[in-house]
DNA sequence: TCAGTCATGTAGCAATCGCTACAGAATAAC
DNA sequence: GTTATTCTGTAGCGATTGCTACATGACTGA
């Protein structure tokens, strides 16, 4: 392997850390390359362009996403919605995920201000509902892809909530859905 | 009322339509100034700095939600947990209303950017809190704060998921939920 | 009429942005 | 040992950022 891919690699997970750390706030190409050890100009050639550089540390992010959900739930096992609601939502509110759904939210948002965000935004989302989608013990019938969907939403909900509310009151609403889905 | 007074006022009429048109993607001084028929020189003689400008714009922005809810449930009216969901699902998802939730998914993002939007993102978190529990018809023992929150969350998760997969996508999540809840 | 506040345009500052030209050092190829 | 390729630091470009100094017009109260 090329010094160029080494650094490559290790400058991803370097800027995934940093990306969990601070979001997207502190992101422009002086700032990831002092978060990633090197300089600007080294960034720029390890990467063809700073989106290339926020594509693939956005995207190592995303991988430690599906890691956590490959461990929540294994793949072949199904669960009836309120269950895996369940399941996600507390996933969601631990400490160490937290910081993966507030950089998720700030992604969908920077959705509108064009590539690489909105392509991102939608790949990530993507992924997630279909790991969702397979994970679902529906009855016949049911709509598989919009239940997931619906259970997608809430999870972002209360990760959305978190952010401006804290833990506490983003755990205590997960509580309140558990019981309006179970009465 | 002093000319000041009055462009202030025209201005952040301007705005907060600048602001439902594009989000926060357009938000320099000078993009703001030429949203807003002025010269950047003028914005700064209207509000003291950018900050007050966009506090003063989305507050506007804000004020169109609680306009909407107004409308949508008066005051005194109570609904049970299901049926205040669904009724702000259907105007969340509204074309009309979709703007207002994009902006407010772009400002809890940029909380964690400082202030002015960690301030706005809790004010307005807290404002709609208070309508939802305002209206919430719930038996006795039930936690009236927390279950509000949680109506919250998913009416957020939905129009995140409406922005990054589209109003249809979204609908279909929120009539999956609303059935979730029935049955 | 004349001083004084209000209103607005012109011009530009220092800082930061993404990115690049250029040169030199290191390493590999023969 | 020479040549060619890979790597990396320095320096800076033009654009954009939030904000300001300065001057001048416009109106107002005496």
């Amino acid at each position: 392997m090329s010094t160029r891919e080494q650094q490559r690699e290790k400058v991803v997970a370097l800027l995934a850390e940093h990306l969990l750390d601070t979001g997207l706030s502190q992101t422009s190409l002086r700032q990831l390359a002092s978060a990633a050890g090197v300089s600007d100009r080294m960034l720029l050639y390890y990467f063809p362009d700073k989106a290339a550089v926020m594509t693939a540390a956005i995207e190592r992010v995303a991988g430690s996403l599906m890691a956590a959900l490959a461990y929540l739930v294994p793949e072949g096992v199904t669960l009836p919605p309120p269950a895996l609601l369940s399941q996600l939502a507390t996933m969601t509110l631990r400490e160490d995920m937290q910081p993966v759904f507030r950089v998720r939210v700030e992604i969908v948002a920077a959705a509108r201000s064009g590539e690489p965000f909105a392509t991102l935004a939608a790949t990530i989302l993507s992924g997630f509902r279909e790991w969702v989608a397979a994970r679902l013990d529906l009855p016949a019938g049911a709509d598989r892809a919009a239940t997931a969907v619906a259970i997608l939403a809430i999870v972002d909900g209360l990760a959305l909530v978190g952010i401006c509310s804290g833990t506490d009151t983003a755990q205590g609403a997960a509580t309140a859905i558990d019981q309006l889905l179970q009465g």
